[in-house]
RNA sequence: GCCGGGGUAGUCUAGGGGCUAGGCAGCGGACUGCAGAUCCGCUUUACGUGAGUUCGAAUCUCACCCCCGGCUCCA
């Protein structure tokens, strides 16, 4: 399997720690607004990537920080006269609803910066202690002047970062590329004791902090956009390393690219950003899922409602082909060529996704099996079948999609409440499917008998109670509808 | 200024020295009481421009044009 690594640029051979044990670390939301389009996109690219290393046999530790501590948070909190803490723990719930709408696996472990204190402050005192870090007024800084490798992950020396860079000049510190490690607090925020007075830790030090303190001084996987190789996740290696002696401190780093509204970057700073709950309200999470895994997760994306509708009917054609593997007939004739035809294209799904997660040519390979699927017709051999419908399954499982359930709740009532309009008596011991064979028989009767008007009646009201009826060639074929979860579907 | 990613048929997205892309849209057929689903055919040997390397370039090299991003907070 290889993945590409940010540090060196290239696709590497993804090789664990230990072997067939993956710990992986991406960074999470700081908790001061409402998730948007482009935090869905980096955590459902990260969310296939467990699903996927899981599929592959790997135990794997996943671990998603919250930034709950910030000083977007303190301004945010500030314009509305809330508590910070508790505008972070609004929006934290928030951050996990959406989560769950769009069907994210839960990480192993949510930490957050307000429960880590202790851990932070440690590690800025074996910094300051390996002369890696200075105090200033109320401040540490972080000291890039004496580091190793600064600018190793983003590519660029740090007298070129300088050149370019728009930092606002701070008198504390030694270098203007230094970083706050700790931040003496100012009049009315919140703050923690520590060994240099009240304040608060500095962006970085935190995922430092929390990395160590669930995966070990070294681990194997930390995602991110790329908007945080700098100067975020540059920083942490430095703190990282300072601080433990050890590295690498993460062996493979992996970003993902943005996501673009009209082409242009979404950003809360530049205020175009559609938020999670926006779109979901139109939109199935599922087909928002599958729009963002049809495109490679390190290139951008540019997203268009059109395109989002596009995805939709991919996902439509996938429950189709999953519906007809369900109706087809278990019959024992061998359909020829079908057992290689599906080994071939699984074959080819899986190097695609071995090949850095290449989720859209993985897709097209599954494109290109429904079609086949639908070429079998209407008999294939049981044993074929089942292999078919597991590998939906699997694809359905890394991708997150082909969840939905059908509907069953109330279903039965209402089939017989219609059955009793149609004057068929039901058996009490009758369940819903033969109940629905029932209402069928009948109707049936009433298209030999050319009533259509009273037969597409029938089918609008199964429709209505979520029976899907369609005739085939072979005669009425039933289904049941599944719903869409969460949100309301369009 | 420095560092990246791109420009692929109407459209979206993969690929990346000879293997002719996957989806969607459109059009025309098949099936069909209607609806739905599906199938077949067409649009369809497409790769920003110019040069070079090569038996052969969409792919490699160089130059140029255009788009987007990073070097401040960001997912």
């Amino acid at each position: 399997m290889q993945v590409y690594n940010t540090l060196g640029k290239k696709k590497e051979e993804f090789t664990p720690l230990k072997e067939g044990e993956v710990g992986m670390y991406v960074c999470g939301p700081t908790v001061y607004d409402l998730s948007h389009l482009g935090h869905a996109r980096t955590y459902i690219a990260f969310d296939m990537i467990v699903r996927y290393l899981r599929v592959r046999g790997y135990k794997v530790c996943y671990v998603v920080n919250i930034t709950d501590i910030d000083d977007k948070i303190i301004a945010r909190a500030r314009e509305l006269g809330e508590a910070p803490q508790a505008l972070a723990k609004r929006f934290e719930a928030e951050f996990f609803a959406d989560m769950d709408t769009l069907g994210m696996l839960r990480a192993d472990h949510y930490p957050k910066v307000s429960g880590h204190m202790p851990e932070i402050i440690k590690i800025i005192e074996r910094l300051l202690e390996k002369g890696c870090a200075y105090r200033a007024g109320g401040d540490v800084y972080f000291s890039v002047d004496l580091a190793v490798g600064y600018g190793r992950l983003s590519g660029q020396s740090a007298e070129e970062m300088l050149a370019g860079a728009r930092v606002e000049v701070n008198p504390l510190k030694r270098n203007q590329l230094d970083f706050a490690l700790w931040k003496g607090a100012k009049g009315g925020e919140p703050s923690w004791e520590s060994p240099w007075g009240p304040g608060r830790p500095g962006w970085h030090v935190e995922c430092s902090a929390m990395g160590v303190k669930y995966l070990g001084e070294q681990f194997d996987i930390h995602g991110g956009a790329l908007d945080l190789i700098f100067p975020h996740h540059e920083n942490e290696i430095q703190q990282s390393e300072g601080a433990t002696g050890k590295g690498p401190f993460v062996r493979y780093w992996l970003h993902t690219g943005f996501l673009l509204v009209k082409g242009e970057k979404m950003s809360k700073s530049l205020g175009n950003f559609i938020t999670i709950k926006d779109v979901l309200k139109g939109h199935d999470p599922e087909a928002l899922r599958l729009f963002f895994l049809s495109v490679h997760y390190r290139s951008p994306i540019d997203f268009e409602y059109q395109n989002l509708q596009n995805a939709e009917k991919n996902l439509e054609r996938l429950y189709n082909a999953l519906n007809f593997v369900d109706r087809i007939e278990k019959s024992t004739d061998e359909i020829k060529g079908i057992k290689d035809i599906l080994e071939s294209h699984k074959n080819k799904f899986y190097s695609a996704m071995d090949d850095d997660f290449n989720t859209s040519k993985a897709l097209s390979h599954v494109y290109e099996l429904t079609g086949e699927i639908f070429k079998i017709g209407p008999k294939a051999k049981a044993d074929d079948l089942l292999s078919l419908r597991d590998f939906l399954g699997e694809v359905g499982y890394i991708f997150g999609i082909l969840q939905r359930e059908p509907q069953i709740k109330g279903l039965e009532e209402a089939l017989r409440a219609l059955a009793i309009s149609l004057g068929i008596e039901l058996a009490a011991a009758t369940d819903y499917r033969g109940a629905i064979e029932a209402v069928i028989a009948a109707r049936e009767t009433l298209r030999r008998g050319k009533e259509y008007a009273a037969a597409d009646r029938i089918r609008q009201e199964l429709m209505g109670m979520g029976v899907i009826l369609e005739d085939s060639k072979d005669g009425p074929v039933w289904r049941l509808k599944r719903a869409p979860r969460g949100a309301s579907s369009s």
